[in-house]
Order: C-alpha cells, then sequence, then structure tokens
DNA sequence: CCCCAACCGTA
DNA sequence: GTACGGTTGGGGG
C-alpha cells in the first residue's frame, strides 16, 4: 500500500443488523429462507466496488476487506465478564444470514476477515493504523459510533444506508466532541446494549460537556472534586474505577495479530460467474441481471451454488462454504432443545421434518398448572423480565374485565418463556401470573378491597414496557390485537411480535377454529383450564379481578404457557410450507393498524337515530294493524311458524314450499313471489320485516355501543374469522350497515365526521371481476377494464349479440347477474334463482357465457382440480384457504366445496389487495404530511372510510386512491389496473 | 341459560 | 351461486 491507496474496510457483522432493522420489508427466499440482510449487504458491496465514486465517499477503492467478529469470547470478556452480558439473541431470521454474507464476501471475491479472541472493530482498527501508516486512506464502511474514535483527516467512515460520510465534524456535530475524545466520552457514558458501566447518570451530552471543561478523562477525574452539581461530582468520583474500566473496554486494539497482510487486501476483478451462481442461488434477480451485464458474464448459463445455511447457535461461527443442504432448526432452537430432543437422521433435517418433529415433541407433554409461579412483588417480575430477555422470546397474555378491550381494566398478566433447565421428561416451558389488581370476595364494609401482595399496576407496567417496546423480544401472543390494543390504552405500544391465531389462520384457513382451545386440542392434546371453570358463567359469572389469585395462577399463567407451545409448533411450520410472507406481509403488520382503526371509532348521531326509531317504530304497528287485519287474527309477524301456518294453512295460499326442517318457508323470496302472485299481505310482511329489521339491528342497537368516554362506536375487526382472507367486523358489525334502499340508507346518514372533518369513503370499483380477469387472463374483460368499459354491458354484448349503444336494461341486468355468478362458482340452480328463469335457460346462458370465455371455464376446473388434488386453493398473493370436504362423497357437498373453492382465490385477492393497501396508507398518509389529519377509520371489504380534517380533504382523497390502486405493487403486476373511487362528505351516506 | 334455525343486512 | 354477523323465535335442559 502506497500513498495514494484508498482502503475500504467493511463492518461486515455491524452490517448484518444494520441493514435488518433498516430494510423494512423482511425479503425472503421462495423457499421461506429469510435473506434481507443478505441483499442489502450484497447491494452494498456491488455498489462499493462499481460505483463508489458516485457514492458521497467519492473514491474508488483499491484495497477492500470484509470483516467479521469471530465469537463473543473475546480479550474483553476476560477482562469485563459482564461485557455484552445482556445481549439478547439474534433475531430469528437473522441468525442463518450470518454464514450467508460470510458466503456473500466469498463470492464477490474480497477478503473475509476474523480472528479469534478480537471484535470486528478491533481488526478494523489495525487495518487502519497500519494503512494510515503507509500512506493510504481509509474509509470504514460502517456507521457505528464505537468506530468514530478511529476518525483522522485520512480515516473517515461512511454510512452506505444513509449515502452518509461522516468525518471529523461530523462526529463533533453527532457526539459534541471530535474522534480523539470519543474514547473518554464512552467512558463516561458507558453503553447499555454492550453493557459497558460508564457512570451513572452521564449521558452524551453531559460526557461532552464536561470534556470539553476538563480536556480529557484523566483530568476530569482528577479534578473531580472542582465539579459544582453535588449529585454528579459524588457520581463521578465513586465510579471513578468503572469509567477507568470502561475506557480500556471501548479503547480499540490497533496491534491485533493479522494473518492476511495489508497488501492482501487489494481489489481483485469480479469473477462474474462465481458470483452470479450465489446471486442466483440468493434468487436477487436484479442484482443478478446488473452483474451480469458488467462482467459480461451469461447468467442464464449460470447454475445457483448450493449454499449452507446454518439456523443453530453456531450460526456466528467462522466456517464457510461447505456442509449439506439447508438445515433449518429454527432459530431459538437452543432456548428449547431440551424439549426438541426426539432425534431425526440427519439427511431427514428438512423444513418439513423439523416442523413435523417439533409437532410431535409437544403433541402430549404434560402440562403441570400447579406448577406456576405467582409473582408477587418487582424483584421477581424483574427476574422473569431478564428471563424473558436472555431467551429472546416471550409468551404474553393479560387478564382483564372485559373482553371488549376498549373496555377492559387489566386485573394481571402472565409470561411463559422455554425452559432449558429440564429434562426432554420434563416441563419445557415456565410460566407465570403477575396479579395486579385482584379484590377480595366479600363486597360488604370490611371487603371488597385490592387483595394484598400484589405489584401497584402503575410499577409492574413500568418494568414491563421495555420488554414489551423491544423488538429485540419477540412477544408471542394468542389474539395479539386484543392485548395491543389494551397496552396501548395503558401507554405501551408492542413491537416484535407473533400472534399464534395469524400462525395457524395462515396455515391452515378453512379448518377450524384458531381459538386457543381449539389449537391447545389439536396440537398438543391439552384442553386448558375453561374461563367459565374460573370465573362462572351465566348469573354466577364474575369479572376475572374477583377470582381467587391462586386459581387465576392456573389459569392465566397456563394460557401463556399454551401460547408458548403453540408457538414452538406452529413457527417453523410457517417455513416449512412456504407462507412466512403472506403472514408477514399480509397479517402481522395489520394487526397494529387495526388496533388503532378500533382505537380511534367513528362518531355516530345519537338524535338521528332515535328519531329514526321512533319512525320506524310507527310504521311497523301501522303495518301490524293491517297485517292482522288482513290475516283475520293477530299473531306475532316476527315468528316464521306462525306466519307460515297463517299464510300456509289458515289461508292456504299455493306456492308454498318447506325449509330443510319441514317448517313452511316465509323467505322474502316467497313472500315476493305471492305478492307477484296478487295477494296483499306477504308484501306487507316483507315490507314490515324491512322496517323491524332496520329498527332492531341498527336504529336501536347501534346507542348502545356509543362509548361511554370517546362517545363513539368502536367495532372489533377480526384477522382471522373467514376462509378467505377477509375480515369480519362485530360489535357491532359496521361491514353490513345498510345502503340498498333509501329507507336503509338513512341510518348511514347517522355516521358522521366530526366537527371540522369529512368522511372519506374510497372504494374499489369492480375489484373482483377485475381479479377474475387478472388471474383467468381473459382478453375481452382485461381490455374492458383497460379501457374503461362498462363491463356488464360488455358481457351482455358478447354473449346476446345487443350494442352497448341503447341496450334494455334488463338484458344488462342478466349479464350482471351471470358475472357475479360466475365469482361465485356458477350453478344453473343458483343463477335461474336468482333470474327467476328456468334453469334450463340459465343452464344456456352459462353455455353461451363459457362459449364466449372460454377461459372462465379453464380457470374454473383448474381451480377445482387443484383444490381436489391439494385440498386447498391460493390467492395471487400466496395465502391459502383450504376445503377439507371437497372430496365429500355426497354430492351437494362436493359441490358446494367447489364453488366455494372457485370463489376463495378471488374474494381472497382482493381481500389481499386491499389489506395492503391498508398496511401501506398510514405510512403514505404521513409521508404526504397528512400523518394527523387523515386517519383510516373501517374497512369494508372493498371500501376504506376515513375522517379528514377539511382542509386536508383533497390531498387525502388523491393518497387515498393512488395508494389503492397501487396496492400490488411492486410484488404484483397485474394485467387490468385497479380503479378506486373515492369522495368526501359530512356523512356516510353521502360519502360513499 | 344455551343453542339452533330462519331470516336478512353488507360486499 | 361466495363470504360474513346480528336478531328473533323457539325448543330443550
Amino acid at each position: 500500500m502506497k500513498k495514494g491507496d484508498h482502503l475500504f474496510l467493511v463492518d461486515g457483522s455491524g452490517f448484518i443488523f444494520r441493514a435488518f432493522h433498516a430494510l423494512p420489508p423482511l425479503t425472503r427466499k421462495s423457499d421461506g429462507l429469510p435473506v434481507g440482510a443478505v441483499s442489502g449487504f450484497c447491494n452494498m458491496l456491488w455498489k462499493l466496488i462499481t460505483n463508489a465514486r458516485d457514492t458521497s465517499v467519492g473514491v474508488t477503492p483499491t484495497h477492500l476487506a470484509v470483516i467479521f467478529d469471530y465469537s463473543s469470547q473475546t480479550f474483553r470478556k476476560e477482562l469485563f465478564p459482564e461485557y455484552k452480558a445482556n445481549r439478547s439473541a439474534p433475531p430469528e431470521e437473522l441468525v442463518p444470514q450470518f454464514g450467508l454474507i460470510r458466503q456473500a464476501t466469498v463470492a464477490f471475491n474480497l477478503p473475509c476477515i476474523e480472528t479469534e479472541g478480537f471484535e470486528a472493530d478491533d481488526i478494523i482498527a489495525t487495518y487502519a493504523r497500519q494503512a494510515t501508516e503507509a500512506g493510504g486512506d481509509v474509509t470504514i464502511i460502517s456507521s457505528d459510533k464505537d468506530l468514530m474514535q478511529l476518525v483522522t483527516p485520512c480515516v473517515h467512515m461512511y454510512d452506505s444506508m444513509k449515502d452518509k460520510q461522516i468525518g471529523i465534524p461530523e462526529v463533533i456535530e453527532k457526539w459534541g466532541v471530535p474522534p480523539e475524545k470519543m474514547i473518554d466520552l464512552q467512558a463516561l457514558t458507558g453503553d447499555s446494549i454492550d453493557n459497558i458501566p460508564g457512570v451513572p447518570g452521564i449521558g452524551p451530552k453531559t460526557a461532552a460537556q464536561l470534556l470539553d471543561e476538563y480536556g480529557d478523562l484523566d483530568t476530569l477525574l482528577a479534578r473531580a472534586g472542582e465539579i459544582k452539581q453535588a449529585k454528579r461530582r459524588e457520581n463521578i468520583i465513586a465510579n471513578a474505577d468503572k469509567a477507568r474500566l470502561s475506557r480500556t473496554l471501548v479503547s480499540l486494539r490497533t496491534d491485533v495479530p493479522l494473518d492476511m497482510p495489508l497488501d492482501g487486501l487489494v481489489l481483485e476483478p469480479q469473477d462474474g460467474p462465481k458470483l452470479i451462481a450465489f446471486l442466483k442461488a440468493m434468487e436477487f434477480t436484479t442484482l443478478t441481471r446488473r452483474v451480469a451485464e458488467v462482467t459480461g458474464a451469461d447468467a442464464s448459463a449460470v447454475d445457483p451454488v448450493e449454499v449452507t445455511v446454518e439456523w443453530g447457535a453456531d450460526a456466528h461461527g467462522p466456517d464457510v462454504g461447505e456442509g449439506a443442504a439447508a438445515l433449518p432448526e429454527p432459530a431459538k432452537a437452543g432456548a428449547v432443545s431440551a424439549i426438541s430432543a426426539p432425534a431425526v437422521s440427519p439427511d431427514a433435517l428438512t423444513p418439513a421434518s423439523l416442523a413435523a418433529a417439533r409437532a410431535a415433541t409437544f403433541k402430549g407433554a404434560k402440562i403441570d398448572t400447579e406448577a406456576y409461579e405467582t409473582v408477587r412483588d418487582s424483584a421477581a417480575l424483574d427476574r422473569w423480565i431478564a428471563l424473558a430477555r436472555e431467551t429472546g422470546v416471550v409468551a404474553f397474555d393479560t387478564e382483564t374485565t372485559s373482553l371488549d378491550p376498549m373496555q377492559a381494566e387489566l386485573v394481571g398478566f402472565s409470561l411463559a418463556v422455554a425452559d432449558n433447565t429440564v429434562d426432554a421428561a420434563g416441563t419445557a416451558v415456565r410460566a407465570c401470573y403477575v396479579p395486579l389488581s385482584h379484590k377480595s370476595g366479600r363486597g360488604d364494609l370490611l371487603g371488597g378491597g385490592l387483595v394484598e401482595d400484589q405489584i401497584p399496576e402503575r410499577e409492574a407496567l413500568a418494568r414491563l414496557k421495555p420488554l414489551l417496546e423491544d423488538t429485540s423480544v419477540l412477544k408471542v401472543a394468542q389474539n395479539l390485537k386484543y392485548d395491543y390494543l389494551l397496552m396501548k390504552r395503558l401507554g405501551i405500544e408492542i413491537a416484535g411480535f407473533d400472534d399464534t391465531m395469524l400462525l395457524s389462520y395462515v396455515l391452515e384457513a378453512g379448518t377450524g377454529s384458531h381459538g386457543m382451545d381449539a389449537l391447545s386440542e389439536r396440537w398438543l392434546g391439552h384442553t386448558p383450564i375453561a374461563y367459565k371453570e374460573v370465573a362462572g358463567s351465566g348469573k354466577g359469572a364474575v369479572t376475572f379481578d374477583m377470582v381467587e389469585i391462586a386459581r387465576a395462577t392456573a389459569y392465566a399463567a397456563e394460557d401463556a404457557d399454551v401460547t408458548l407451545r403453540l408457538w414452538h409448533v406452529l413457527k417453523p411450520r410457517l417455513i416449512a410450507e412456504g407462507l412466512a410472507t403472506v403472514y408477514e406481509r399480509l397479517e402481522r403488520p395489520l394487526v397494529p393498524v387495526l388496533a388503532r382503526m378500533e382505537e380511534r371509532g367513528i362518531s355516530v348521531d345519537r338524535q338521528i337515530l332515535s328519531r329514526l326509531s321512533g319512525e320506524l317504530a310507527q310504521k311497523a304497528a301501522a303495518f301490524e294493524a293491517e297485517i292482522y287485519e288482513l290475516a283475520g287474527e293477530t299473531f306475532n309477524v316476527g315468528s316464521p311458524k306462525q306466519l307460515g301456518d297463517i299464510l300456509f294453512g289458515k289461508m292456504s295460499l299455493p306456492g308454498g314450499s318447506k325449509t330443510k326442517t319441514g317448517q313452511w318457508s316465509t323467505s322474502a323470496q316467497v313472500l315476493e313471489d305471492l305478492a307477484a302472485a296478487g295477494h296483499d299481505l306477504p308484501r306487507k310482511i316483507v315490507d314490515w320485516r324491512q322496517l323491524t329489521k332496520l329498527k332492531s339491528t341498527y336504529t336501536d342497537a347501534l346507542p348502545g355501543f356509543i362509548h361511554p368516554e370517546t362517545k363513539r362506536v368502536h367495532t372489533s375487526y377480526s384477522l382471522a374469522a373467514t376462509t378467505t382472507g377477509r375480515l369480519s367486523s362485530s360489535e357491532p358489525n359496521l361491514q353490513n350497515i345498510p345502503v340498498r334502499t333509501a329507507e336503509g340508507r338513512k341510518i348511514r346518514t347517522a355516521f358522521i365526521a366530526s366537527p371540522g372533518h369529512k368522511l372519506v369513503s374510497a372504494d374499489y370499483s369492480q375489484i373482483e371481476l377485475r381479479v377474475l380477469a387478472h388471474v383467468a387472463e381473459i382478453p375481452q374483460l382485461c381490455r374492458a377494464f383497460d379501457e374503461g368499459i362498462d363491463i356488464h354491458a360488455m358481457t351482455a354484448s358478447e354473449m346476446f349479440g345487443v350494442p352497448v349503444e341503447g341496450m334494455p336494461a334488463e338484458v344488462r341486468r342478466r349479464a350482471k347477474a351471470i358475472n357475479f355468478g360466475i365469482i361465485y362458482g356458477i350453478s344453473a340452480f343458483g343463477l335461474a334463482n336468482q333470474l327467476g328463469i328456468e334453469r334450463s335457460e340459465a343452464g344456456e346462458y352459462i353455455k353461451r357465457y363459457f362459449e364466449r370465455f372460454p377461459g372462465i371455464r379453464d380457470y374454473m376446473d383448474k381451480t377445482k382440480a387443484e383444490a381436489r388434488e391439494k385440498g386447498y386453493v391460493e390467492t395471487i398473493f400466496g395465502r391459502r384457504a383450504y376445503y377439507p370436504e371437497i372430496r365429500s362423497s355426497n354430492p351437494q357437498v362436493r359441490a358446494f366445496n367447489e364453488r366455494a373453492a372457485i370463489n376463495a382465490p378471488i374474494q381472497g385477492s382482493a381481500a389481499d389487495i386491499i389489506r395492503r393497501a391498508m398496511i401501506r396508507m398510514e405510512g403514505a398518509l404521513s409521508h404526504a404530511g397528512l400523518g394527523e389529519k387523515a386517519k383510516m377509520l373501517l374497512q369494508v371489504h372493498d371500501e376504506l372510510i376515513f375522517e379528514v380534517e377539511d382542509e386536508a380533504v383533497e390531498a387525502t382523497l388523491g393518497v387515498v386512491t393512488q395508494t389503492m390502486e397501487n396496492a400490488t405493487r411492486p410484488s404484483l403486476e397485474m394485467k387490468v389496473p385497479l380503479k378506486v373511487d373515492a369522495r368526501a362528505a359530512h356523512n356516510w351516506d353521502e360519502a360513499h
């Protein structure tokens, strides 16, 4: 190395963590292997090698090395055993990427440097010193503050993520001291992440000020008595030794013995095929193409290299490049090694076999509900929190006074961690319950107060908050949205979580319940204590705060225990089934989004509903009188049984049909037919039913959902209720507010914006038909959507040869019914019912439709075959819907399942699309400066409702429309455009 | 008190 | 013909 040479030193270990946390969407290979950090690393290296001059570094390297940590056993650990002791295990998705990044380095023809007993930082310091002494310049590719002490006029750092060079001025700007004082500064402040003690109470600002005043640490310590602030003075004097120890720990060594001399770091030309083979194995298509272009290699002639994937605790190790195929023992495996014991033959180590082994281990493992700990004081709670940090995964569950998270008050919470101290036969999970506000059982003058020996809620929450908000500790919960919302109301935003309910839902939507009790039966062979066994049911029910603490502990801690076991079983299956992306992109991120929507609620005008209710009552009463007159007697009009007897018994009207229980059917369809045949009574029943339905379900019920404090209505969305991926809404259901009839729409006028705001409604136009056009690749449909043509008129025109211009409404209506029928997995029976025509005629229509659109029949046949073969169908984003009964020998059952299987990819893909839009929406609004002005409130399958400040309405309409219309991108480009209609008004009726 | 059937509101 | 949730009546325990 000589003057003019420029050495780049890449902090490989640092980059991995940085990339992992900075790159938001988790990137995975098609087999589920997480490769986000590897991708970031490769892109960064490629840019540095080919294009560093155009970055803010501004020079091209002549030498380059990538430096890694060898292991956690370093000289610092010998000096200070607690060094880095409270580091939690790396995130699960990160573990296999350590080895891959080393392999990437080799593929780039770059030296991969590591030395036993030293950290990457020391190696970097040593090379930087040597290079400077030889007259060269150095750029350290890292933004780690621990390396800033190395910055000199000849040594710069470079933050590749922010494309920002860090020199002396930048260090001073950031820390208030020049690089040569960074060591002293760090000695004073310490570092909680690396467990460097420092001086308590001294942060960067104070440290910089002190160093500015006294010059350096030694002077400061010598003259500490002069410090004016008493507390600070005592602190520094008392902790002088700690400061000196800290200084040694943060000082980087520049004398590390190096196997590779500086001249060995000369940047070699790229070996195109070698690099491409690796990039292909990682499925980095864009970078593969670029590398092929630049190196002149023929990418298509290169086979992907076999990569080594290590999931285990040794993934930090240096061994690279050899070994067998993927070995996805899930991360954190070490933590549960005691219970994931069953031997699996080495050649059977596939994701699927490992998932199966996990399932076998946990199935039937004994769960002892008497073995749980009741946490009575903060010291005990702190021990559990430390345990959670140590293992990196903790199950969390709250116990409250209500199923409604907006009303619920916290009573206690439970935690569970994997126990790696017991043998394979023992209990493998440890759990505890932390009671906070249990009351004594007696409600008389003496009792009813708080039970003794409970941690005060504020104190417990203060201790819990850092754990729950720390993304490096995974919180596992069942139906986390509930706990998320509850904790958010208490000032805690849970971050870094998994939800066992959602894991189950992604793995097997369509096969039964995803509730905890059902999952426990299914996967653990264990029946958890029933809630009603603890808190009673019906009239004898009490709120959980009245439950005796010992009993509460058994119940609550078991829930956390079971949840953690389920996670151990289900999470590996996600990888094995290739469903990690669905879970991580469509499911998990929606939890906080929905929680915030639920928390916001929507304003409902009580007066409007009350007035409507009165009107409906009057009108219904008038109908009742007429009904009794026509019937010749009074009866309960709301009783289909009594009504059937009147209509078909007493009055012996013709055309009655029976329900499957043998009752007379009084459905709207039957009554409409009778009305059309000239009978007066049925018409009046239909009208009466509409009015009473509106009254009982909407105008009377909705006010009861207005929250006493927020004065708004907070629905609850279920993420795991449908087979197709749609959400569902309940308590109240705001996804079935009337819209079709004028009378019904009046109810929508009661949903209003706050003063100074508008409601914005944005809905996808014909999204399911567009999805159909895309998945079945129907040219006419695609063209019609491209050109914005009326899709039902186009269908009618194709089928019946009628020109679109001047088409009779009835012809279009029939085509529209057929289009909907197609989406629903059409049958002649159903279409005939819908259109009121003969089944044979409906059959003709379908036949003609398939002649004009043969691609639709192909799609339907293909979907049915897929469902029969695999038991499930998939949406365009890979979500599965299972139909276990599709092979039923009962033709009706089978046909029903076939229609559902045809519908699911269409309905489900539309659901995926709006989910993506919702997940991005808050970010998009914030980006446009609307984060505080426009709030998403409701989702109704293809519609999103927002509440927006008046002045921000125009801007919001644009952002919302764009976000929704672009929701599939960049993952997927549809063959038809998505169209969104959006408008604003004071109430929901006018906005829709 | 619990559960089911019938009916009907939405996409 | 698909997917939901809520209300009511009514039967059984």
